[in-house]
DNA sequence: TTAGTACTTGCAATTATTTGCAACAAATGT
DNA sequence: ACATTTGTTGCAAATAATTGCAAGTACTAA
């Protein structure tokens, strides 16, 4: 598993390289900070050496990036690079800058699938919330959620009509859970949901790392007819502690790569429309 | 779907361009604006090399532009460009408006009642929030309602437990509503409600404008062991069109005026706690 | 201690922004 | 119709920020 993980970084690694070089030496020093953020956002540290070639800049300007971002108490500076400020669960706000380049691309790539006059179940994670945000103003949907931040994003949106679900808030995360939430979504049949992954395995399926937030997931997945899986690549083949949804509930799988991945093929095979 | 809409726009603005540029037609400096912040919706950043070429202006045009964006809070500008000004959720805390002293003179006085250990309904209106903004960090508490500014307000709040209504969402107030807030509100026994009143009259009880917000109202106050109200001087001796609860129901009355005022002799004869 | 590495500081080159100014156009008043 | 005001735009010089380099300092580990 280790090692499938580091063929991804190397990919992301690529990528980025690639999305600087085509900038070439206009890159705002805005969007080298939002790209160590993102690595921040997956790995516990990173490296002044690795940012410098990643940026291509000298180490002296990450240095002074990571210092700036420091000071903002965005992480914290150490020795040879940078950690995330507080281990552990970040705060929504902290997340909503990780992964920004990915999951921008999930979401362009998810609003296809959305159309007049649909039923839709957002999840509560920020793949989700970057696609509402992306929403065009004159869709019409019916939007269940049990997400804070989308049920205030979409408020901007005329056409929209939002059921929001009660329950415990889940501070951190402005996500609603518990037993009251799953019977709000219980009340309803979706024509589709959106569903942020954490992992996702071809034989143990769909899993995530929070008990009562998989059984949300879970609780989602049962009211829809459809269900899309928002998930960047290095997440498949990973998994994690609590059970979902066996793969193949989901019909379609958005991730940030082209279709003709190599990886992809398994999830194919098992007649699921990669995206 | 989307995608085709943003190529759309591709063409219109290429097309407008060279038009403009052809026929020598200057574009507004309003169709400038929307355009870049057209880009900013979809793009994380614009250059200002980028925007100069495509709206057929100069840098310094684009410039101040952006300046001007970024002075009414629609942008960030930073150096070489911009990018979008926040991209988290702050749109419904921005909203909260620091209102007038009447209603932070009875949140003041509304404290006193909050004690460690008990379970709070807070109303969705202004006075409830602003006594969530004021709420002491250490205070411990079970905090029930439907609105989203107080449930945001109190996420900071380590000791609090927030459990949330949901329902339709109200667009423009941020509360949910309907039938849904109303049977989450049910399940619960409360030892106090904070109630924001639109008006008491000792003869025709409480009432207000709305007949879906006077519902949730009737039903907050029926799970709830005793009722403070949050009234403003003026809107004792008023009615509106519907009804919410007889006047003796409410425990205290909480004003902004001192307590030895000769418009509440009524009502503390009638029992209530005037403050 | 010693070697190696990372950090700090000052500096110069580059690049972006601010500022003042003049040309121009549209709106307004006479 | 004409002059005046007002606002916009582009240009250029002055100003400020960013960046990489280099010399010196501080830290870390054997």
């Amino acid at each position: 598993m280790y090692g499938m993980r580091a063929i991804f970084c190397n990919i992301k690694f690529k990528m980025f390289v690639k999305f600087a070089s085509i900038i070439g030496v206009t890159m705002l020093k805005e969007e080298r900070f939002q790209i160590i953020l993102d690595q921040l956002g997956h790995e516990q540290k990173v490296y002044l050496g690795h940012l410098s070639t990643l940026l291509n800049v000298s180490e002296d300007t990450v240095r002074r990036d990571i210092k700036e971002l420091a000071d903002q108490g965005l992480l914290k500076s150490v020795r040879g690079g940078a950690v995330p400020h507080s281990p552990g669960p970040h705060h929504f706000r902290d997340r909503m800058t990780y992964d920004n380049e990915q999951k921008l691309i999930i979401a362009k790539k998810a609003l296809q699938f959305l159309k007049n006059g649909q039923v839709v179940i957002f999840d509560g994670g920020t793949s989700a919330l970057l696609i509402a945000q992306m929403l065009p103003k004159d869709l019409e949907l019916t939007v269940i959620t049990n997400s804070f931040p989308i049920a205030s994003i979409l408020e901007e949106h005329e056409h929209v009509e939002v059921l929001f679900a009660g329950g415990r808030l889940l501070k951190n995360s402005f996500v609603t859970i518990g037993n009251d939430a799953m019977q709000f979504f219980k009340k309803f049949r979706a024509d589709i949901c959106l569903l942020g992954i954490c992992s996702i395995h071809a034989d143990l399926g769909v899993t995530g790392p929070d008990f009562e937030e998989s059984e949300v997931k879970r609780t989602i997945i049962e009211s829809s007819k459809e269900v899309i899986a928002l998930a960047t690549t290095e997440k498949l083949g990973t998994a994690e502690a609590y059970y979902v949804c066996p793969t193949d509930r989901l019909a379609t799988i958005i991730t940030d790569q082209p279709d003709d991945n190599e990886e992809f093929k398994i999830y194919k095979d098992m007649g699921i429309r990669m995206v």
